[in-house]
RNA sequence: GUGGUGGUAGCUCAAUUGGUAGAGUCCCAGAUUGUGAUUCUGGCUGUUGUGGGUUCGAGUCCCAUCCAUCACCCCA
């Protein structure tokens, strides 16, 4: 295969085969979110490149070396493909007032951009799907939303392989003190940091926390807590965001070094993971970020939220075997000769007219290739029309799924057939 | 972006120390006139990811490149 005739790197076509697990993923998400009264917001794919360094931050790595960006030659304005979510909901919450009257709660869902190394569970074009809560303070909305997740992990069959892990990361001014203590204490150290680190000190310390380097494991067991320096409003969140899942009976894990990649978040950060997919185990992730709205120009208002991988989660949901509900039409419509083909067109509508779904066999070929195809295509029953049928206005009734005789009727009969099968018969 | 592994019909795979590619499945047609799973018979399908090189000869060896995959990095 021609190169030029390939999708681009890391870029997925979604195929046929696929699209009933997203279908079935999305409608559960839909009647799920209803139940928690969030509403959608869509925002477009591209936006000013300043809103994500602003948002994210510009010594993060998405902003360094991930992003898309490129400068439209028609104005000369820098414009990136987003590259996550919150950044675009929040300036859409400022540009239109959403919050003039109080808190909302928003849902967004569609494709982000990252250019990473691809791998399972990882691609330049991705799907998000995420909720942000703007303009509620305290802990209530964070409970909320771990709530929420849990259960739709429940819905969707996945409790068993998901694990929760939290963390509180503070207001800024404790973040700050930390940060000072933790560069403090790894120059100290600093015959004992690997390169990765080393590169991280001044940048991004908290990062360094979370090696995976085990000759640098005592090291950061050693080094200073940012839990020991949360100040007691902090704390006190904390501890009712806990009471709250222990309230639900819902199990986590307090994670210390539990830190998310972009700058925005204070207070609850998040993970749900799981073990089934190797790197790429983070399924969903959230917290808090109460400065976000005004850092992005708005009235000071507090906000949390969380985003899931879309991909991850299909391919968990495939990894523990969960499948999409079996679409298959309740007729299928064989039809043979010139009249029969007019004829199907009719009968095809009235019986769509009665609610069912009626695939018309298309491509012309013989009755036992039509059947053939009739059996294929999963139809519960075969609606056969030939010209004898065309020619009498009727049509013949063959279940394929369960054991009967065929019947021939009327055509009106035939769909009187059909509605009382569907206990839709009304007379 | 760094390192490892791999790329052969639509799909799953085979091809002996380098000798011009094969099976299953799928699909199509037939097994007495208009009837589906099973069975039988026949048929179709590939520039062996791409481009170079070594060789009388390369799917097999070498180089480059693309893609996938695993790990790192990072993150959803």
């Amino acid at each position: 295969m021609s190169n030029s005739l390939r999708a681009v790197r890391g870029m997925n076509d979604l195929l046929p085969v696929d699209a009933p697990l997203w279908q079935y993923f999305e409608a559960t998400l839909r009647d799920w979110l209803k139940s928690y009264g969030y509403h959608e917001l869509r925002t477009p794919i591209l936006e000013h490149t300043g809103l994500f360094k602003r948002a994210i931050g510009e010594v993060t790595d998405i902003v360094e070396k991930e992003m898309y960006t490129f400068v439209d030659e028609l104005n000369g304005e820098s414009m990136t493909l987003r590259p996550e979510g919150t950044a675009s909901c929040v300036r859409a919450a400022i540009e239109h007032n959403l919050l003039f009257d109080g808190g909302k709660r928003l849902w967004y869902q569609g494709p982000m951009f990252r250019h990473e190394r691809p791998q399972k569970g990882r691609y330049r074009q991705f799907h998000q799907f995420g909720i942000e809560a703007l303009g509620y303070a305290g802990p209530d909305l964070d409970i909320e939303h771990l709530l929420m997740s849990a259960r739709l992990w429940k819905r969707l069959g996945l409790s068993d392989c998901i694990r929760l892990e939290i963390n509180s990361l503070g207001g800024a001014e404790s973040r700050a003190l930390h940060r000072q203590k933790l560069i403090a204490y790894f120059q100290a150290h600093e015959a004992f940091l690997d390169e990765d680190a080393k590169r991280r000190l001044i940048g991004n310390p908290l990062r360094i926390l979370d090696t995976k380097n085990p000759a640098m494991q005592s090291l950061v067991e050693a080094a200073p807590k940012l839990m020991e320096e949360l100040d007691d409003v902090a704390l006190a969140h904390f501890e009712a965001v806990k009471a709250g899942l222990d309230a639900a009976g819902i199990a986590y894990s307090v994670n210390p070094r539990l830190v998310r990649g972009l700058d925005y978040y204070n207070y609850t950060v998040f993970e749900w993971v799981t073990d089934r997919l190797g790197a790429q185990g983070t399924v969903c992730a959230g917290g808090r970020y109460d400065g976000l709205v005004q850092q992005l120009g708005g009235k000071p208002a507090p906000a949390c939220g969380f985003a899931m991988g879309v991909e991850r989660l299909l391919a968990l949901m495939a990894e523990v075997g969960v499948r999409a509900p079996a679409a298959a039409a309740d007729v299928y419509l064989v039809n043979v000769g010139e009249a029969a083909a007019r004829f199907a067109l009719q009968a095809g509508e009235s019986l769509r007219d009665a609610g069912l779904d009626v695939l018309m066999h298309g491509g012309g070929g013989g009755f036992k290739s039509q059947m053939k195809k009739a059996d294929a295509s999963g139809a519960r029953h075969a609606v056969i029309i030939g010209d004898d049928e065309a020619a009498a206005g009727e049509v013949t009734v063959k279940p394929l799924r369960e054991s009967g005789e065929q019947v021939r009727l009327p055509l009106a009969a035939g769909v009187r057939m059909f509605l009382a099968q569907k206990g839709l018969l009304i007379d």
